[in-house]
DNA sequence: CATCAAATATGATTTTCGTCATGTATAAAG
DNA sequence: CTTTATACATGACGAAAATCATATTTGATG
């Protein structure tokens, strides 16, 4: 495994920044941002942290694919959320004062910023703006886990597959064909998002396949009809 | 239906504050938040707020119990939260600025306040350790309903009925004989609690009566052989 | 206390899906 | 270019759990 290369972009011209909840941050704040991060770069497949691990601080993804998961029963893996550039990982374990309950892994080739815990504590106790925005973000994550609770008791694995697609379809969008999905998935990975065996998973895709719903080159996932895929959904 | 009794019980000397998210709030707060704020009493049964409806703020648990649901596929509920007294309900929807994903209905008669939203705002702006207070609650809540995900993707229906009966435990504990469970729940709240058929709920509720673990003296429930109950989940 | 509706209970049947076994393609390494 | 490991694919089978049907009990109501 290739040692990470550091580098250190600087939060005041990031791209990443301005989708992510530091997006209303004064100069000086950043300019504290800036001098406290460090930054890492992550090969696909390596691990950012473990479950069970302490947070220390905060990631902050400036560029690349980050998945989320939780090891379940037998060490089967469940992936819990998908993370891209601007998202930050890590703040549940860090508010909750507990150790990660996740573990996060890189998809792809990733950027990742690191902020120090206390920086990070700081930051909200001054800034109410961003203590808002934590809440909010807290908020939208609960929300939607609290859905995905609800189609995982209810909904048969044939349509939480498609969802699954679906969701790395508005995560990662197309690659530049405009239909493929932009992020090395494993059929495996396909399967611990959708809760259910490699198998089955790809038994369904190719029930999909001949239903005309997707293409599989190689490895790939193309999603020939979107309309027809959510109707599954 | 009887129309709920108003009541205003003091913020000051209320026994379920100290177990809340409130329980630091200096006494010029807490003035405010007793003049501000509204109370009613639920009946058993009756509805508090609707999945869909606009949230206008937040409710505060005097006495009484709650289920927070969710309407799945077909209408069939799905249970994602038990409340008691000094939890709040409604955050959620109120931090992320949208309608409410849940609805919650009283498990039994219930006392419980209400707190206009710009109350509630203005405290969190003005007191960072509320704000902390209540990113905590939220942090916990998610690593919960992750937990919640992975097993109900991975975890046969027998763990995850047997999880729902230690839950129950747990959040409303026994009656006076220190073994039945201390809340009125019917077999189709357990099986939307544990994301499965009523039929099937019912069939291994007599699986573990056979066993040893529990009785059903009519609609209760008796917990025989905790530790038992435990390895099962 | 008699009536009725709703909740609980149980059986029979079918569907869904996981597991095991085995074979094939793909990509990385020598 | 061959080797080898890993991911992908497919078939056969069985276990788990949903569904449908039908009693039976319970509690509320007049």
């Amino acid at each position: 495994m290739a040692k990470p290369i550091p580098l250190k972009p600087q939060c005041e011209h990031c791209e990443a920044r301005h989708k992510s909840i530091f997006c209303d941050l004064h100069a000086e704040e950043l300019a504290e941002l800036e001098y406290a991060k460090g930054c890492t770069t992550y090969k696909k497949g390596q691990l950012i942290f473990g479950e069970q691990g302490w947070p220390l601080g905060l990631f902050c993804i400036n560029t690349g694919k980050v998945k989320l998961s939780q090891s379940g029963m037998d060490g089967k893996d469940q992936i819990i959320r998908l993370a891209k550039d601007g998202d930050i990982l890590g703040y549940r374990a860090l508010l909750s004062g507990d150790r990660y309950s996740n573990s996060a892994t890189a998809l792809d080739d990733s950027n990742i910023c690191f902020i120090p815990k206390d920086v990070f504590f700081k930051l909200i106790e001054k800034n109410a703006a961003l203590s808002l925005q934590v809440m909010r973000m807290l908020s939208e994550n609960l929300k939607n886990a609290q859905q995905r609770i609800t189609d995982m008791a209810q909904k048969p694995v044939r349509e939480r597959l498609a969802e699954a697609l679906l969701f790395l379809k508005e995560t990662y969008g197309y690659e530049a064909d405009g239909k493929t999905l932009n992020v090395p998935v494993s059929r495996e990975d396909l399967a611990n998002m959708a809760g259910t065996a490699t198998e089955t998973t790809i038994r369904l895709l190719s029930d999909y396949k001949q239903e005309g719903l997707i293409e599989l080159p190689g490895r790939k996932i193309v999603i020939l009809n979107l309309s027809k895929l959510i109707k599954v959904a």
